[in-house]
Formats: C-alpha cells, structure tokens, sequence
RNA sequence: GCCCUUGUAGUUCAAUGGAUAGAACGGAAGUUUCCUAAACUUUAGAUUCGGGUUCGAUUCCCGGCGAGGGUACCA
C-alpha cells in the first residue's frame, strides 16, 4: 500500500478515536510538504475544525500528530505550523515504497485486454489542399499523446483520422493545377505532392483575387464581382461534375490526392505519429445524407419550403441547425454524422473521442446532440477534446496570407538547430548516431515545447526566437536521462549492479523527495487521461528531472564508498530513468542514450 | 446584438479553495582538477479592475475593462 492511503487511513481512525468524528477519504488532504518546512507529507486539518468543533487548528493538529507518532509505525515524528500538521515518514517506509516502484517493469502504465473498454480517437483530420502546418502539429501531438495516455489507462484505443479531401476548395487546387500546371508532378519538380498541391491552391487565390480586384475597377461592387467571377464559376462546375462521378475529373483527383497523401505520409512519419484507420469525407458524405433523410422520416429533422434541411435544437438552448442545403448536397455536419455512422458500423465504440480545436465547440456541441438523437449510444456522451490555437505573436495564421508556419519546414529547423546546438557543444561528428541524436533531441525540443501548454489554452509560437534547449525544454528531460544512461553503463562497466535494492540505508532529503515523485508517477498517468491533459505528464517529469539534477550535482553515484548507498543511488537512478522514458514515450518523445 | 473561452513577472508557461503565487527564458552575479556544464547556485521581477461567498480566493459567484472564438446553406 502506498504510504500517503496507510497515513489517510491512520488519520481517519486518529480523529475518529479523538473526536468521534471520521472524515471521509476525500476530506483527508494530505500533500507534499513544501520546501521550506521540515517533514515530507503535510495534513490541511482546517476541514476538520467544524465538523469535531475544535477552534484551535494547532491543538487538533498537535493531538492528531501525537496519535500518529503512537500509532502510525511509518509516522517518524512531525510538527504543526498554523493549521498545517507536517509528517516525517520513516526511511524503511520510502526504502519499501521505492521498491514497489522498481519491481514493476511497467510502472505507472496498465496493458488493455479484450475486455477493456474501446475508445475511438480522432485526430489530425486535415484538408487535402494544402500541406500540415503548426495547428495540425499541436492537434496531431495532442492526439497522439492522449491516444497513449489513454493506452496507459487501460483502454483499447483506436486512432483514426478524417480526411477531407472533397469539396470547393480541393477543386480550387485542380482547376489551378489544369489551367496554370504545365503537367507539372512531384517527380517532375522535385516537391513534395502536399506542398505541390498547395502551391496550386495559392495560385488560385492570387488569380482568384486579381479576378475580383479587376472587376470592382470595372465598377462592381465586391459582392457582385465574386457573384460573377469566372473562377469561383468554374471551380463549381468542377465540383459538380466531381459529385456526378465525371470520369475525367475523378481521375484528375485521385492523382492529386495522392501526390498529397504520400507528402502526409512523409511528415505523419517524420512526427512519429500514425493511425489505424483512415476515413475519407467522399466516402462518407453519402452515408451522411441517408441518416439525415432517415431523421427527416423520423421527425426528427424538417425540410423548408426550398427543400433544405434542418434540425431544430431550440429544445436544448441552441438554434436551428442546416443539415442539407436546398441543393441536397451536404454541409459540413452531415459529414461528421456519415463518418460517425461508418465507424459505429466498423468498432463496439464505447467511447469517443474528437481531437479539434476550440473553434468548433459549437459544431461539436450540436453534432453529440444530433447523434444522440439520431440512435448512436456514445453520441451524448461524445468527447470533444477542445484545444486551444496556436498563435503567432501578430496573432492568428492565416493560411492565404502567407503566414502559416509549414510542419515540415518546423521540424526539419528544430532538427538543424539541435545538430548546430551539438556541434557548438564540441559533441558532434558525421556519425549516424550524430544524425539520429540530433533528430530526437530537435523532434523533442518541439513535441514538449506544444504539449506542455494546457492544451485548452491558446498559445504563442514566436517562429523568430527558435524554441529553446535549456530549461523547461525537451532537450533538459533527454539531457538527464542521457546522464543516468550513462552513468549506468559505466557502473556496468565496474561490475556495479542496478537491480538490486539493499535495505537499512540512510537517506538523505533529496532522495526521499526523489522517490516521493516517482511514487506519484502512476496517479498523474491517471489524472492526465481524467483530465485529458498530456500537460500534467510534463510538468511532472520537468519537477522529476529538475530534482534529480540536483541530487546529481549535490552527491556521487559511482564515488560513494558507502555499498549500500551507491547499490541504493543506482537503483533510484535508474527507476527515475525508467519514468522518464515511460512519461515521454505518453507524449510521443524519444530519449536518447547519449547526447 | 447574443453565446462560449480567456486575462498571472519584460516574455513563454505552472499553481485538486490552503502555508510566503512556482518555474523557465531574458537581465545581474557565481560554480568545472569531481559520474556528460544541453547542468547546478544566488539575485531582481507578476495575479486586469471593483464588489461578494469563505477561517482562507489566482481558483467559486456578480459587475466593469481587455483579448480570442462562434453565431443557420464555409469546413
């Protein structure tokens, strides 16, 4: 048992005998006694005074702490300061603890099996007519990440992605690429197909725009000149011609989405993220469109005058919702209701999870509603894990302005800064390992600089000071574990072991602080997947490491002459290495052996 | 207009209603005959404003101001 459930159990039955009054487990606040007191875990005990009818908190906390001392063997000694009781826990206690953490090879992770609940989830989801850029980097790291988190919790996961890769705006790409290409291809230009593709869209917006300049010269008003541009025309007629499976623009499309696909694939793969199961919008609008003909039969959508299609929420505080244009075709929500329908065919789902940003709370808000309504059993309960944007210091990007921040060009920049770093360091050569090193630790330095943010929060990338290495960095979690590897292969090399833990050693604070994190490693696996928050695994490996690299810089390892300390300093040293690498592997982090 | 989110050092981020609001970067000053100095130590510096609830409020409630997002035929 942990120690913090044997204290809360022995306090429970020391008020309970002192007071005849027992609080319940939840009233029992116990917390890490801060820094600038002495003892290790510290009772709250204000909670108590009204319910025992004590005025005094120290007298209750003195009494409180004198039934602990007497019957609490872990329970050293303590002391009160205000209303706070502050307990020194016996070193055999922390010996005990640090060896329950070290036996178990999976610490703080738990393994689904076939009956464990399955959770879908979505992430990435991006536009077929253009490539990834900082938005998808934050949504695909947070997706992955609690893909694992979720993992770790115990659930079957199933990652998943939709992608969009039909409507106005894919055929803004092609009719660009038909009109102004040349027949150029990824092989002919030497581009990656998502950038090549993307360019293409580009191009349609400058001519799209120069279009509308020239006839509002023409003295139409804004309004009536994107009415009647030629372009825009076309680019529906394309679109038509799509949806009525013209041969020729079909193909057309498939060659460019796959030019696009195999560019997503290369930075999907670069990012270390991946998926079980692809969705495509063109295969599922249609899906869509049937379970909103078969609410309409249902009552549970209308159809106005000029035949579109609505639902009415005004029942639930929200408005009327579109569902079919007067046209038939499908907007946006009758996507998510087809693919939603797809994936119920395809999984038991019993959990569901969106990873999209924060802008579409109201989409997401009306979609759960909507499939409740529509017969799906997880539809109410749907998740939407709501994530902040990425901004830039002038504010939010703007894809048609030129000032997105590319995925690629990101992650290749973070990969050359981290070899420069290393070289300025004097540590690199033209090694692979070199190569490889700097690719973990640049990869990283990204990967933790985004999802050490609450991800609900907006937040700042400023492309012009490149993400740091030092501090609260990536880079400073790897660095640390690199020591440890280190250290432990040299203790290898000295026939030193760091498996076996011996007992009756004397600990100094700073190791017993050590092993009091490390013992909260599998609550805040739990509490990050409750929260849905790959943050809170960040910020405690950060306070891990930080704490270890002052135990390291405070003692010797490998110099101790005392045995049983220095079998005991690896041992510890060798499990926070462990939770490291298991914390940062939950946010899709490598750590490297040496750097 | 209406709805949602948000406001913490110069900057980027922390803080289950609990002790003197923590870090990092940047600023100032230090630590290497010693297991990797991408480290460690010291130092200056912040809760948008006004009320309320509470023994106790950055946190909960009300109001003002600021920022972002959404708002029925874009996704």
């Amino acid at each position: 048992m942990k120690i913090e459930q044997k204290l809360a159990q022995a306090i429970q039955n020391g008020i309970s005998v002192l007071y005849r009054w027992q609080p319940a487990t939840e009233q029992v606040q116990l917390s890490k006694t801060r820094r600038e007191f002495e003892g290790h875990l510290t009772l709250n005990v204000f909670p108590f005074l009204k319910p025992t009818g004590v005025r005094n908190p120290q007298e209750l906390a003195t009494a409180l702490g004198n039934y602990l001392v007497d019957n609490e063997p872990a329970v050293e000694k303590y002391n009160v300061i205000k209303g706070f009781l502050n307990l020194t826990v016996a070193s055999d206690a922390w010996l005990g603890l640090l060896n329950s953490v070290h036996t178990d090879p999976s610490y703080g992770t738990k393994s689904p099996d076939e009956n464990s609940p399955l959770v879908m989830i979505e992430y990435s989801s991006p536009n077929t007519n253009k490539p990834l850029h900082l938005g998808h980097i934050r949504n695909n790291l947070l997706g992955y990440a609690l893909a694992e988190i979720m993992t770790a919790n115990g659930n079957r996961v199933v990652k998943t992605n939709i992608v969009n890769d039909r409507g106005i705006h894919i055929c803004k790409s092609m009719l660009a690429w038909q009109k102004w290409g040349n027949g150029e291809t990824p092989q002919s230009s030497g581009k990656k197909g998502d950038h090549l593709v993307g360019d293409y869209y580009v191009a349609f917006d400058k001519h799209y725009k120069a279009e509308i300049k020239a006839l509002m010269e023409g003295g139409l008003t804004q309004e009536e000149a994107e009415a009647s541009s030629e372009l825009m025309k076309e680019a529906r007629a394309m679109l038509r011609q799509w949806e009525a499976g013209d041969a020729e623009i079909r193909a057309l499309w498939s060659m460019m989405n796959a030019w696009v696909y195999e560019g997503f694939d290369e930075t999907y793969r670069k990012m270390g993220v991946g998926f079980d199961k692809i969705y495509y919008e063109s295969e599922t609008y249609i899906e869509g469109k049937a379970k909103v003909e078969e609410g309409l039969a249902k009552g549970i959508c209308y159809q106005k005058e000029d035949g579109s299609v609505w639902a009415d929420l005004t029942a639930e505080g929200l408005d009327h919702k579109l569902l079919l244009r007067s046209d038939g075709t499908s907007v946006y929500m009758t996507q998510d209701i087809g693919t939603a329908k797809l994936r119920y065919d395809d999984f038991p789902i019993n959990h569901m999870i969106y990873v999209v940003g924060n802008e579409q709370n109201y989409h997401f808000q009306v979609l759960s509603i909507l499939l409740d309504k529509l017969g799906f059993a997880w539809g109410k309960d749907l998740v939407h894990f709501s994530y902040g944007m990425v901004e830039l210091p002038e504010g939010k990007m703007k894809s048609r302005e030129g000032t997105v921040v590319d995925a690629d060009d990101l992650m290749d920049a973070m990969i050359e800064t981290a070899r420069e770093t290393s070289q300025e360091l004097g540590k690199s050569d033209d090694s692979e390992e070199t190569a490889e090193i700097a690719r973990i630790v640049g990869l990283g330095a990204l990967k933790y600089f985004i999802l050490k943010v609450d991800p609900r929060k907006n937040m700042t990338f400023n492309p012009k000071e490149s993400i740091d290495f030092n501090g609260n960095t990536g880079p400073f979690i790897q660095y640390t574990y690199a020591r440890i590897r280190s250290v432990l292969r040299k203790a290898d090399e000295a026939g030193l072991s760091a498996a076996i833990l011996p007992k009756d050693v004397p600990l100094n604070e700073k190791e017993i602080s050590l092993i009091q994190s490390l013992a909260s490693y599998d609550v805040i696996v739990r509490q990050a997947a409750d929260d849905y928050s790959p943050a809170i695994i960040a910020n405690y490996i950060y306070e891990l490491v930080k704490e270890y690299n002052q135990f390291y810089h405070d003692f010797s390892i490998l110099r101790e002459e005392n045995k049983a300390v220095q079998s005991f300093r690896l041992v510890l040293s060798a499990n926070v290495a462990k939770v490291i690498r298991s914390g940062m592997g939950l946010l899709g982090i490598e750590v490297p052996e040496r750097m």
